[in-house]
DNA sequence: AAATTAAAATACCGACTGGTACTTAATTTA
DNA sequence: TAAATTAAGTACCAGTCGGTATTTTAATTT
């Protein structure tokens, strides 16, 4: 998972994943049937273990603009508080958003995969501006096209800061991305 | 340059290049001397062709919102008029984003010639909001910042139409984007 | 027409890819 | 304890990558 994330995913090998993992190729390969297999597996865990939180986070009923500056608090983090299993921080960006970019690169069940969590990440989106409406906290943009608009935002901000973009720069086009949200 | 462009840079293969264009390797090789300045000729062969008349186009002088509106109309058209040599339709999304978002994948010449090209594309913009300004059709957000979040905008719509995504609904992510702009 | 030079193509190089037969070691069952 | 089963590892497969040495063809010059 470490190494798709903070790599381009689709130029680390299945050959420098075992030497990585200290772990045999027919080992790998008994695990996870093939690399369809790993990238799939890898990203459920970085589902379950990153993105769930965030969707709890945004249905927890904060004001929606309390939830969207958590949101955005979230995304610039700079590499800080949660950890991967051996203590070492975590990357930059977003491992989905990293797939996404890579989906012509994916097998089959891992884009299954993908587009789910994409959805998923929609939907959540959605019923977040659906309740913010009903407390008359957002103005009249339908509540689908909002949650598109806000994944856009979020996906292009995640890309700059994997590629490297400074985190108050990003934090900065987010803002202004979402000031007229609300 | 075609096959760059329509598909992921990091994906086309010197050989399959070598197949399509008819021609040898080492014939590819005595033209470009190695696969770092075959991308780096055809990104300035890009810039030349396909960037230049855009930046010609804001820097012509006409009121911002209607250099803002053609700009979106330009990015957002769907494969339409500009043609490639041989008549094909060009594809969608830019060759620059394409590249920026395959930097890790470049060689030494054409990542130059990427930071060169990205930093033309923000004076231009500069320049712009600095005239749009003095002309008093925009606000007080500091010229850099706003040639930023325009290049943001722009090329995170760009990432999208080349990934698939209808050019309608790009159009009106880019459209809320830019709505506080002026 | 013969000799020289330049262009082009065939055929190859070592390195690496995803994936697997086959052998060896450890564990469980009889 | 001996036999059967499971796990793990070595060593390999064909295919592709970027890049070249070498040979063949074509165009010049003498």
């Amino acid at each position: 998972m470490r190494a798709y994330w903070s790599e381009d995913v689709e130029s680390v090998s299945l050959n420098e994943i075992c030497r990585r993992a200290e772990l045999s190729k027919p080992g790998l390969y008994r695990e996870f049937g093939n690399e369809d297999g790993l990238t799939k597996a890898v990203l459920v865990t970085y589902r379950k273990q990153f993105l769930a939180p965030v969707y709890q986070m945004i249905a927890a009923g904060a004001p929606f603009r309390e939830t969207l500056d958590s949101l955005v608090s979230i995304v610039t983090r700079n590499g800080s508080a949660p950890m991967l299993n051996d203590d070492q921080e975590v990357p930059n960006g977003c491992l989905l958003v990293k797939m996404r970019e890579a989906y012509r690169h994916l097998g089959e069940e891992t884009r299954k995969e993908a587009d789910h969590a994409k959805e998923k990440a929609l939907t959540v989106y959605e019923d977040w501006v659906e309740r913010a409406k009903a407390a008359g906290e957002f103005g009249e943009m339908s509540s689908r096209f909002a949650a598109i608009y806000i994944d856009a935002q979020l996906n292009n901000a995640l890309s700059l800061l994997a590629r490297g973009e400074p985190s108050d720069e990003v934090k900065k086009i987010l803002t202004v991305a979402f000031s007229m949200l609300g």
